[in-house]
DNA sequence: CCAGATGCGGAACCGGCGTTCCGGTTTGAT
DNA sequence: ATCAAACCGGAACGCCGGTTCCGCATCTGG
């Protein structure tokens, strides 16, 4: 690959998160490819279709994660939970402009394997530390997760604030706390 | 209006509903209007366009969260509060195949205005009941809110357990440990 | 500096969708 | 039963956006 189309790969790319931020779906591949600097056809050689765009956008955040948990593994006691935890929260606020897009699709399925296995075995080792209550399952962390995105994409339009990580603390409490208060134990 | 042309005003609607659920704002208004068993034509007698139909999926959606937040007022102790959240809850979960088509335009200020004021107000009795810890502002409920329709959204595919049941009464246990646990106290 | 390869731009093509329009049909009051 | 008003269906129009194609420009190894 030569040095300039490599540069205008990557061009391309921050132009779709931009229009795909702030048009969504609707975002047109002619105006990605002139926020890029490029034609239309440029964009096309690199990216087999709209969809693959879309797709490699996906790869990339997805692949992020696949490190903070690979690093939140490292971690012997029972702090890589919460760790992974904040990671998608900031995820989701660095992509949050376009990352609906992103969740619609499904990523590579061992990839989401391997995610939620990393999310087992670390809400385990948190229940056997103590972090949080007994009563908390693999589902509640995953519950979280996907209840930080709306709070993310609800507030990413008018609060650059992230808000995100007081409402963690928060929940984070109701975890701890499960353990003594009346939390439904019945898992599912 | 005659009796012929409510009904299919009624069956119009319904098949909004359904097809945006499964195909998103994609859904086009020839597939609409034959899943109605109507013509397009008909379909656009009612509604000037395609966005004045999905307007008017929002403000009967809406409709329904005012009553729930006039009903919560109702109550003088400080259990109104949980009772609209979870209103919220639940009208997320019965539009949740096409909840994002709502989320994504904004109601009438006006209507905004007024849930804001009621959510406000359920709050400040929610705490001098002590119904939740003192730390626990409006700002708080509207991201429990934001986040709840995350959790809907991304189980709603697979799962057709009302998670969010759970979930919410593990942020509750949160909220009300609040006082006593050392969660962030800084507003926003 | 040259040649071949690689990359580029944007006009043109095509399918799809929102919207309009009008001739025929249904309704319901008299 | 009759008629005017209201309503209906779906073909046709115009636009928009994804994708393709090909002649030209730009790079790089020798």
């Amino acid at each position: 690959m030569r040095h300039d189309a490599l540069r205008n790969y990557e061009r391309v790319l921050d132009a779709a998160r931009d229009l795909f931020g702030e048009s969504g779906a609707d975002a047109c591949m002619e105006d990605i490819a002139a926020r890029a600097g490029v034609g239309v056809g440029t964009v096309y050689r690199r990216f087999t279709s709209k969809d693959a765009l879309i797709d490699e956008l996906l790869r990339l955040a997805v692949a992020e994660l696949i490190t903070a948990s690979e690093s939140a593994l490292a971690r012997t006691d029972g702090s890589g939970l919460e760790l992974l935890v904040r990671a998608f929260g900031r995820s989701f606020a660095d992509h949050a402009h376009y990352a609906d897009l992103l969740l619609d699709r499904q990523p590579d399925p061992g990839v989401t394997r391997q995610l939620r296995a990393a999310m087992a075995e670390l809400t385990a080792r948190a229940v056997a530390a103590g972090t949080v209550s007994r009563s908390v399952t693999t589902e509640d962390v995953i519950a979280l997760i996907s209840a930080m995105r709306g709070l993310v994409k609800a507030t990413a339009k008018d609060a650059p604030v992230p808000d995100w990580q007081r409402f963690l603390d928060l929940h984070l409490a109701g975890m701890r706390a499960g353990s003594t208060s009346a939390v439904g134990v019945g898992g599912r």
